[in-house]
DNA sequence: AGCACGCCGACT
DNA sequence: GTCGGCGTGCTC
């Protein structure tokens, strides 16, 4: 009798290992490692993956598989081995890791109904339930309040049962299509004999003569100009006929891609590809850093790396941070490989995520352009990993499992012994730093591509500014720039980082802030709604009149959201033409898109948007960058603040002059002195480097240091403190003497939604047990986690520290 | 997670 | 003496 050891989809610790189920007959070959059961665990029945298939097993009554789920293995057992180790890694449950490495619509359904097992025996109220029916849902029984008491003892008595239902929420897209139901000999005799008043219907048969393959049923409308009823009314004739076909939802369907060969390469490129090339040649893993600055044709040293991989007949995975996989990066990369490529990003919906995986378990495609989530592509014969912008934080899975997609491509790297390039123009930290320790190797283009100069950034004092008695946000010399460049028909993009910068409401009197109740953070003001909001949870009030302690009328919003931004300058400069691009304005599916073509082709001047507009976008026409306020950034509670400032100045910059006309920054800031804006501005990543790494030196941070923030939230803030001290004391006895904890201490945000948040910090080099007394003291915690509101985050080598 | 088992206080 | 509260523990 072969066993099959499960992973069951119910989150604890307590069930975090296999369980041991029979394999019922007949089903010895469906049920392999990587395919989804559905098994009886306790009194119902859950979803589970199959790790492994044993002969025997330590327990003496086995209960057996209730069904199979899928008809190939969805998880490769290298990603069986990879979730195993990335549920070790993250302190998260198997199940978790699993769940994480799929499509969300893979996730199992839970369904409960009640079944009758007699004929008119039931109490009375039960039998009105039924109504004669022989099954109803559980969710019917709960809806019209049934008596839970009599249905549990006529589950005794056996007169009814309860049935437990898994199910995938896996859909296959049908499109109905219409096709001819005779021989077309028979159509014709048909059409011969149809009424002379029947137009439209010979309009359609004529069309079925002519072409008389299957077509979707909406275009044979729109092609004939016909309706429904007229279809129907030929298939009542018997004529034609309803046929569903299941088809791949196409997120592209109506967009071409320009077939694109590969560019001869620069020397800068010739040489950094050679060493990559090596390693595809040799079927070698080694981890190679390719520090380019913007411009410098890091994507085509990608592209002409997996064409090498594809001609070996090996596969590709391309990650792209979800913000910059825009229709731009997706045409390079399709209009190279063309069919062979499967894109997955979030703005898909979960049915087209769907298709684009099943393409790739399919073997459809041999490359996939992605978000985090694609490095875990069912591939089986990978020749290469690419991450692009390998410093962005998007690559952080800030939930369980909390993995970096670059650790997981070093993993699967090693694995399938191939190449992982990691792409930057302002790599990491931690990433230069191996590079210079020569563990990653490290390739340099520093040249853009066609000799060009990078754009020269100025910087504008704004301390300055208001000294001079100006009070707005911009600068006379960004105005200037702005009116000069409209006058020249040329483009602009207006960089603004909201966080930290958002329409606040403050009292002029008495200075009082408007916060909200339950996070602890200002409340932010929309203008449309005419609405206080809160970012962090679901607060909102309308917009006072009077200040809450004080009674001045004097109130007022302050700070800069973009909409305050535009409003502004349009004052400014009334002939300016404006898109504005915000979490707002973009909201809508393929709105993004949209704003984005307005300004490619020429109906807009300038740009003004938030972060999504620093990353990846090239325009021709834009010869002027500004960045309004360098501070906000700088000013986060954040080690990292200055590395991220420096990213962002530095991407920004690159977006003007990328072409042939000359580009021009301007960054307006009160804190002209610091080294992260100053370097910024002169393209200085080397110098950068070497002054932030004295700092994360002097004050033992990475790369220096690894890190582990603890965050523990509770409705009580005694509690949460409390726990947050008994962690760290714990953490204090068993962790080596090398190693710092640091707290407790309140979180950035004190309060998220009426929970008060603690964190403590761990600063070692090397603690191997780590992991292990981290687990220890989850599971201690365990009941309170599970009963008393207690939540526990473990985040190792973190990226946010909010 | 869900559900059964089992140990204590409030009731016919 | 019984019903029902929920604290405890198990699911192959």
């Amino acid at each position: 009798m072969s066993i099959a050891k499960v992973i069951v989809d119910v989150p604890t610790s307590q069930t975090n290992h296999s369980f041991d189920y029979l394999i019922p007959e007949g089903l010895e070959e469906l049920i392999t490692p990587g395919v989804r059961v559905s098994v009886p665990f306790g009194p119902r029945k859950v979803m589970g993956f199959v790790i492994a298939v044993t002969g025997k097993s330590e327990f003496k009554k086995l209960r057996t598989i209730d069904q199979v789920m899928d008809m190939t293995p969805v998880l490769t057992t290298e990603l069986l081995d990879l979730g195993r180790w990335l549920a070790d890694q993250t302190v998260s449950f198997y199940i978790q890791a699993y769940q994480a490495m799929l499509p969300q619509v893979l996730k199992a359904k839970y369904k409960k109904e009640i079944e009758s097992l007699t004929e008119g025996d039931l109490p009375d109220h039960l039998e009105k339930l039924f109504a004669g029916r022989a099954v109803i849902s559980f969710d019917e029984f709960m809806e019209r309040k049934g008596n839970y008491r009599e249905l549990l003892s006529a589950i005794h008595e056996g007169t009814v049962q309860i049935n437990y239902i898994v199910q995938s929420k896996e859909t296959i897209k049908k499109v109905l299509f219409i096709e001819p139901d005779k021989e077309l000999y028979l159509l014709e005799e048909a059409l011969v004999d149809l009424p002379k008043n029947a137009q439209k219907q010979r309009v359609i048969l004529e069309f079925f003569l002519k072409n008389p393959e299957p077509v979707e049923k909406s275009k044979l409308v729109q092609k004939c100009q016909t309706t429904s009823s007229t279809i129907q009314a030929l298939i009542d004739k018997n004529l034609l006929r309803k046929s569903e076909k299941k088809i791949y939802r196409n997120p592209y369907e109506n967009t071409t891609f320009k077939k694109t060969s590969p560019l001869p390469l620069s020397n800068q490129q010739q040489k950094a590809i050679t060493p990559i090339w090596e390693a595809i040649d040799q079927t070698r893993n080694e981890v190679f850093l390719l520090h380019g600055v913007t411009g410098s044709g890091k994507t085509e040293v990608y592209l002409q790396s997996i064409e090498k991989v594809l001609a070996k007949g090996k596969e590709a995975i391309v990650l792209v941070p979800e913000i910059a996989l825009t229709p731009q990066m997706v045409r390079r990369f399709k209009g190279r490989f063309g069919g062979e490529v499967a894109v997955l990003h979030s703005a898909l919906s979960p049915g087209e995520k769907f298709d684009e995986w099943t393409k790739i378990h399919k073997k459809e495609v041999k490359v996939v352009v992605g978000a985090r989530s694609a490095i875990f592509a069912p591939f089986e014969n990978l020749g290469i990993i690419i991450i692009d912008e390998e410093h962005e934080t998007s690559y952080k899975q800030e939930e369980q499992p909390r993995y970096h997609a670059r650790e997981v491509a070093k993993y699967r790297g090693q694995f399938h012994q191939c190449p992982v390039v990691l792409g930057s123009a302002t790599p990491l930290l931690e990433s230069f730093a191996r590079a210079k320790k020569n563990v990653y190797q490290l390739l340099e283009m520093p040249d853009r591509m066609n000799e060009q100069e990078m754009p020269p950034v100025e910087i504008v004092d704004m301390r300055e500014e208001l000294h001079q008695g100006n009070r707005s946000m911009f600068s006379k010399r960004l105005l200037e720039a702005i009116r000069e460049r409209i006058a020249k028909k040329e483009q602009i993009v207006l960089f603004l980082n909201r966080r930290g910068y958002s329409t606040f409401v403050m009292c002029r009197d008495c200075g009082d802030v408007m916060k909200c109740p339950a996070c602890d953070i200002a409340l932010t003001f929309h203008k449309s709604s005419h609405q206080l909001k809160c970012h962090y949870c679901d607060y909102q009030i309308p917009m006072v009149r009077n200040c809450p302690s004080c009674e001045s009328d004097q109130i007022r919003y302050f700070g800069t959201g973009t909409q305050k931004v535009e409003e502004a300058l349009l004052e400014a400069v009334p002939e300016a033409r404006i898109v504005r691009m915000d979490v707002d304005t973009t909201r809508k599916k393929g709105a993004h898109e949209k704003l984005l073509n307005k300004f490619q082709e020429k109906q807009a001047d300038i740009l003004l948007g938030t972060q999504m507009i620093a990353k990846g976008l090239d325009f021709e026409n834009v010869t002027l960058v500004g960045v309004l306020a360098v501070d906000a950034m700088l000013n986060l509670p954040d080690f990292r603040s200055s590395e991220k400032t420096f990213q962002l100045l530095t991407q920004v910059s690159g977006r003007a002059g990328r072409h042939k006309l000359p580009g021009q920054v301007i960054l307006q800031t009160y804190a002209k002195e610091h080294y992260a804006v100053e370097l910024a501005s002169q393209y200085d990543y080397d110098q950068f480097f070497l002054q932030e790494m004295k700092m994360r030196k002097n004050f033992h941070y990475p790369p220096y240091f690894f890190l582990t923030l603890i965050n523990v939230s509770h409705p009580n803030q005694l509690k949460a403190m409390e726990v947050t001290r008994m962690i760290s004391k714990l953490l204090y006895k068993h962790l080596s003497d090398a190693a710092t904890i640091l707290g407790p201490t309140p979180s950035p945000i004190e309060r998220i939604n009426n929970r008060y948040r603690y964190q403590c910090m761990v600063k070692y080099r090397d603690e191997p047990n780590q992991r292990s007394i981290i687990r220890k003291i989850l599971q201690y915690y365990y009941d309170e986690i599970q009963k008393n509101d207690l939540t526990i985050q473990v985040d190792f080598e973190p990226y946010q520290l909010m």
